[in-house]
DNA sequence: CCATGATCATTA
DNA sequence: TAATGATCATGG
């Protein structure tokens, strides 16, 4: 397996700046619509695959691999703006407990993530060009890294005092606990699925990790 | 089977 | 329009 730097990623990926990811999708053989359902991850996956991924396997980042996201934008009056939140990992409540903010998955995911701005271009987008590729360094920004640090302590000290129920996606300035479930119902056994949650980034980190990368 | 990818739908 | 909650296809 090769191994994938985030320099080596960021020098990848900006090749493709400009370009539509649909084509690139095709030419990796990745699932977008086309079959009739639409896959929503795939303008991940294709990202990775540009980026020089083999595959995804990101869970639990072993050291020295990064994430790689992608966030919709949209235009508003003649600027980009993030359409929405962005998922930034599984929470898991027994990992939620025992970590704090600098141990946890959510850190380690930020800290290395690498930004890919994709243009969002209504419902079931047939094109998404690539505008943008950020990584973030939160070194030079440690007013925010204590905001966020902030945010999961809240959502920690919730999930401890009143229950993982009791999250939504109401809670944090930066980041937000909000569901991430598979959803649906269990074909097999008829049962609703677990409600499952994930650190999500608000629009407004979003932007400021933007403005901070520029 | 389930976590991961991220978007869609609904409501205020 | 923005924010929150819910959902689905994919890959290992």
């Amino acid at each position: 397996m090769k191994i994938v730097t985030r320099a080596t990623a960021m020098k990848n990926l900006k090749g493709y700046i400009g370009q539509d990811l649909r084509k690139l999708a095709l030419v990796h053989g990745i699932t977008t619509y086309e079959t009739g359902k639409q896959n929503k991850g795939w303008k991940g996956l294709v990202l990775e695959r540009l980026a020089g991924l083999q595959t995804n396997v990101s869970k639990a980042p072993n050291g020295l691999t990064y994430e790689l996201k992608s966030v919709a934008f949209r235009c508003v009056c003649d600027e980009l703006t993030p359409k929405e939140t962005m998922a930034i990992t599984m929470i898991n409540p027994e990992e939620l407990k025992a970590h704090s903010f600098f141990e946890s998955h959510c850190w380690s995911k930020l800290k290395t993530i690498v930004f890919c701005a994709v243009k969002w271009n209504g419902k079931n987008s047939e094109a998404a060009e690539l505008l943008k590729v950020a990584s973030l360094d939160f070194a030079e920004d440690d007013g925010l890294i204590k905001e966020i640090k902030a945010d999961y302590d809240f959502i920690r000290d919730k999930l401890v005092s009143e229950g993982f129920d009791a999250l939504t996606g109401k809670d944090g300035k930066w980041i937000q606990a909000r569901t991430k479930g598979i959803g649906g119902i269990n074909p097999h056994t008829g049962q609703r699925r677990p409600v499952t949650r994930a650190f999500y980034a608000r629009t407004s980190l979003v932007k400021k990790i933007f403005e901070i990368a520029s």
